[in-house]
RNA sequence: GCUCGAGUGGUGGAAUUGGUAGACACGUUGGACUUAAAAUCCAAUGGACAUUAGUCCGUAUGGGUUCAAGUCCCAUCUCGAGUACCA
């Protein structure tokens, strides 16, 4: 019987989807275990290399829990809602629910291919209207509730109305808006129902508020920081501007500090830690406010600083605002307008990237008008500077330029003042930054005392005055909540009077209506709103048509969705009860499986996914819908699997026969493009890609090469734009020497048909020649024609050889180049395990009782298997494997006793061929839930050792011996061997170091 | 700049507490089987010198601790990831 595993895997993902192997059940006796992968986004491209990576390890480890008795929940899922497919439906019209379940399903193809075991009754789509309705209720609960900084949980907002309606607002401790007024419990009640609902917005967990956004008009909608370069969008260039819309919000920072002390209480990896620690962000410091000089302005001002420096507030000899800053046209005077106009213009032109990236260039202008410093009452000059960001903090600085580098440069720069705070530290160069090694000066009743005390000192005198007080900023700002796009979740809300109502819960889901076009609207809203039934009837508690809209039953539903983090919030609670239709989820499910055992995925979700999910998280379990505050235990990230681009090199040239820079004559100028694509090594060659800069050097190597080999009048040409580009090539034309035919690229790519090819002299090449690539290694990318379908690795090796060989690559969590020439080396390893048990003639395997070296070896790799899979090793044990068969096939080992054992350990990594072998072997039932082999010590106990000798630290030769000979005695042994004797060659040696059952090294 | 991670043969990588560096594979070379190929099996394979024995060098670089360092300490370099004037 030969190995086809085409068969056998087929056979074998049959049998499981029949059987339904491996259904979790939500009530069991036995001990439950959670593994989680992050589920994908189903894309055109389908799944690549990359993806299965982690899903074999969660696989391999759910499938050992499995036989380690544990009732295991392995569920996947898609989260389905997202751009590209609205990209697609915007470009082809085609609906994007149709494109999505079109790539669902090839998902689904491809990773059944795999052979993994998913309890696929389970499955999620969060663009499923039975999956967010749930994400629709959760943001609901958030409305309506509030966060109580007393008993720091969410409470309902009910509590808070019941606070209001006794005592008003002031003695409320919530998170909320920054801009509160103060309000009696008797003036509450005489609101109108409008400003009731104006108020507790400020309070509740999702809110209303304008939010400044990059908002490009063309493309009818907002831009994220990336998405736009040198000032307009990367798509198709249109310009950006910054706008104030009103959005959805999401109140996280309310939890920012939970976010931040519970991540001692979950076992992720560190550096991701680290990243959420500081994307949170927390500073200890004080608020201070500063009046503004009423001489200057018309009327007082006041300006709120956050600094964690409140030891230096002797210090500080200016005021910086971000440009943006409300107060700044206020208290500019009439002189310095000009001056600070033309500064903040010229600002607004740079990104906020931009702004950030160049710290060197220090820029500013003086407003002309002054604060009052809190303790000495001396003027001191407000500023405007773009190192200071509106986003952050109040958006305005209290500058210390003896303690703050930055405000050191900026004072340095437009020559300010520089008084010096700390005793003894010269500050003639730079700003003295360090806190603990210092005392202060020069600070009236701070002198004499140190940082700490300072700040305590000076905190406590600011409250004493009211000019401030302790303080801790968060860098974590709440999370916007709206995006203006189509294939997303609809919000459950329709509004009365410019007021958000919520849809009561028991009328959702509220599904997604249908439009003719995905693009925003002429009037520039978001896609929704051209939907014609879109409007909400408050009689019959349905959506209608929104001619039915009177502002009296029926109004208008919000034309926003919800972001693609929504639907991925909660979805690994939603696995607990997939098909509930009555609730979220059953008590009694959650109460069962409680929180994910083991979730893998990557590192790049860090402060996204990974954030707000905590963030949902501790939500529902303030609200007491979930039992645990954090939804994952452990969390593994998986490295990416790269890919190795393949690169021609390009020169591409215009050329025009009228001077550039003869306007007149430049239109009706002839011009001629060149694409020539040049051998590695005249790239390498090429002065670099200061050609442009560097003309002389150009014109030798246009001089040079290119010339004698293009057919171009040169003496009446110019050269007018030069690009130097690498372009990808498909890797699957390139071949094992990194050659492609020129005439088959060209032939896959007729935009390249008139191209030249130049070889390493300089001549040029036949469409037949081959021209070598350049390589490197990237980001496995659809766009970077580099990717490897799991695929026609499956087709060509099968499933098991195809998991083995994904982890045999390396360490889990590491990144790794694909390159597809081991695959033999597992598939080998597969091919010689099925020789182990079956031959031509059939079975192998005996009841001959197992060999003491049989044993050995299994028990070796028992213990080393099970180590590894606790430790995510995975690729170890693939070694192991092979190790074992090899010796299990040296040593003919017949014993069924043994081979059953070995069965079960390949399982979790070769589950298809241990299946087949397992039924081979006289079973009649799933390998899956087979007891782990034992592990038995005692078959590894050796009676002796063969030591390595040293002489200096370096090993010699080795030698025999047993293992309970004392020490002495191996010392005797040792020295009196013919080889220790040559050695030494006489001399006497200072020290014999004995480790027992270790090693032996002579010194001397 | 900061934070985190990594650097070992031609390649992927192994070395779990400081104790035989290079396991296991790929690739390469030679051989067996075959009309031939594939498949399979055997052998060699870090570098240099010597080709029997052996010697020297070798885990990014330079120091250090130690009987013994890929592993620990100090400094430096390179690459990757994240982050960004955070007051």
């Amino acid at each position: 019987m030969n190995y086809d595993f085409k068969e056998i895997e087929a056979k074998w993902q049959k049998y499981w989807a029949e059987n339904q192997t491996f259904k979790a059940e939500n009530n069991s006796d036995k001990e439950k275990f959670y593994v989680l992968d992050m589920f994908p986004y189903p894309s055109g491209a389908g799944l690549h290399v990359g993806h299965p990576l982690g899903y074999i390890a969660s696989d391999i480890y759910a499938r050992y829990k499995r036989h380690q008795g544990f009732n295991v929940l392995h569920p996947m899922g898609y989260d389905s809602f997202g751009l590209p497919a609205e990209q697609y439906a915007i470009q082809t019209g085609q609906h994007p629910a149709i494109t999505t379940k079109t790539n669902i399903n090839r998902y689904r193809e491809q990773l059944d291919k795999i052979g993994f075991s998913f309890d696929w009754s389970r499955e999620v789509r969060t663009s499923n209207p039975d999956y967010y309705k749930w994400t629709q209720w959760i943001f609901i609960q958030l409305f309506n509730s509030w966060y109580n900084n007393n008993t720091n949980k969410a409470e309902d907002i009910s509590t808070l109305i019941q606070i209001f309606e006794k005592e008003g607002n002031a003695t409320v401790n919530a998170v909320s808006d920054d801009d509160i007024s103060v309000f009696t419990a008797d003036e509450w009640n005489a609101f109108n129902t409008k400003k009731q609902q104006e108020i507790l917005l400020q309070y509740r967990l999702t809110y209303l508020a304008e939010t400044e956004v990059n908002w490009c008009p063309a493309l009818g909608t907002v831009l994220a920081n990336d998405e736009i370069i040198n000032g307009v969008s990367e798509r198709g260039g249109h310009p950006v501007i910054r706008k104030k819309m009103t959005q959805w919000s999401m109140r996280i920072s309310a939890y920012a500090q939970r976010l931040l002390d519970d991540l001692n209480t979950i076992d992720w990896p560190q550096p991701l830690k680290d990243s959420q620690t500081n994307w949170i962000g927390r500073s200890q410091g004080a608020s201070v406010t500063f009046n503004v000089l009423a001489s200057e302005a018309k009327q007082s001002h006041q300006i709120d600083v956050f600094t964690t420096r409140p030891d230096t507030i002797f210090g500080v000899s200016f005021m910086t605002l971000a440009p943006e800053h409300e107060l700044v046209a206020t208290i500019t005077t009439p002189e310095q307008k000009a001056e600070v106009d033309a500064y903040i213009q010229a600002t607004a032109k740079r990104s906020e990237r931009e702004r950030m990236a160049d710290v060197k260039t220090i820029s500013g202008a003086f407003t002309g008008a002054y604060a009052e410093h809190p303790f000495t009452k001396k003027p001191i000059p407000i500023w405007i500077g773009d190192y200071v960001l509106a986003g952050y903090g109040t958006g305005a600085v209290m500058a210390v330029p003896c303690g703050d580098q930055r405000d050191y440069d900026f004072a340095k720069h437009f020559n300010i003042d520089i008084p010096n705070v700390f005793e003894g530290v010269d500050i003639s160069e730079e700003a003295y930054v360090d806190k603990e090694k210092t005392i202060i000066a020069n600070s009236d009743f701070l002198n004499g005392l140190p940082y700490k005390k300072a700040m305590k000192l000076a905190i406590y005198e600011l409250e004493k005055i009211g000019h401030g007080k302790g303080k801790i900023n968060y860098r974590l700002r709440d999370a916007v909540f709206s995006r203006q796009r189509y294939w997303g979740e609809p919000f459950p809300v329709y509004y009365v009077d410019g007021m958000p109502q919520m849809i009561d819960a028991k009328h959702l889901p509220i599904t997604l209506p249908e439009v003719e076009k995905y693009l925003p609207t002429e009037t520039g809203e978001p896609p929704l709103g051209n939907a014609n039934v879109w409007a909400w009837c408050t009689k019959e508690n349905k959506v209608v048509d929104n001619s039915e809209i009177n502002n009296e039953t029926v109004f208008p539903l919000e034309l926003n969705t919800m972001p693609g983090w929504a639907g991925s919030s909660f979805y690994f609670n939603r696995y607990m009860d997939p098909n509930n239709t009555d609730a979220i989820f059953s008590d009694d499910a959650i109460n069962y499986w409680q929180d994910v055992d083991l979730y893998i995925g990557g590192s790049e979700h860090a402060t996204g996914h990974l954030l707000y999910a905590r963030f949902w998280q501790k939500f529902l379990f303030d609200k007491g819908v979930v039992p645990k505050n954090e939804f994952a235990k452990k969390l593994i990230n998986q490295g990416m699997i790269t890919g190795t681009s393949a690169f021609a090199y390009r020169l591409l040239m215009s050329w025009c026969n009228v001077d550039f820079s003869d306007h007149e004559h430049f239109h009706s100028g002839e011009y001629f493009t060149n694409e020539l694509f040049i051998s590695k090594k005249l790239w390498d060659n090429i002065p670099d890609n200061r050609v442009k800069e560097n003309e002389e050097e150009w014109n030798n190597y246009v001089e040079k090469m290119i010339k004698p080999v293009l057919d171009i009048p040169f003496n009446k040409l110019k050269l007018i734009v030069l690009e130097l580009n690498s372009i990808h090539v498909d890797i699957s034309i390139v071949n094992s020497s990194n050659e492609i035919i020129i005439g088959e690229w060209k032939d896959k790519n007729p935009i390249y048909k008139e191209a030249v090819f130049l070889d390493d002299n300089g001549n040029v090449m036949k469409n037949s020649d081959s021209y070598i690539v350049g390589r490197e290694v990237e980001k496995m990318s659809k766009s970077k024609y580099n990717v490897v379908s799991p695929d026609s690795i499956c087709e060509e090796y099968g499933a098991d050889s195809l998991r083995l060989y994904e982890m045999f690559l390396g360490p889990l969590e590491q990144s790794k180049p694909w390159n597809t020439a081991g695959i033999t080396g597992t598939h080998g390893f597969l091919k010689k395990l099925w020789r182990l048990y079956l031959d031509d003639n059939g079975a192998k395997f005996t009841d001959a009782a197992p060999t003491k070296d049989n044993l050995k070896t299994l028990h070796k790799t028992i213990k080393k298997v099970a180590e590894d899979i606790e430790n995510f090793s995975f690729n170890t044990s693939v070694s192991t494997f092979m190790i074992c068969v090899n010796e299990l096939s040296s040593q003919k080992c017949t014993s069924k006793e043994i081979l059953e054992a070995l069965a079960i350990l390949v399982s979790p990594y070769a589950p298809h061929i241990a299946e087949e072998l397992w039924q081979q072997l006289g079973h009649s039932t799933s390998i899956a839930t087979a007891p782990f082999p034992k592990f038995d010590a005692s078959h590894l106990v050796e009676s002796s050792k063969e030591y390595p000798v040293s002489f200096n630290g370096k090993m010699r030769f080795k030698l025999e011996l047993p293992l309970d000979m004392s020490k002495d005695e191996i010392e005797a042994t040792v020295m009196a061997h013919e080889k220790t004797i040559a050695q030494l060659q006489g001399r006497e040696p200072k020290k014999v170091i004995i480790v027992p059952g270790k090693i032996i090294n002579i010194v001397g």
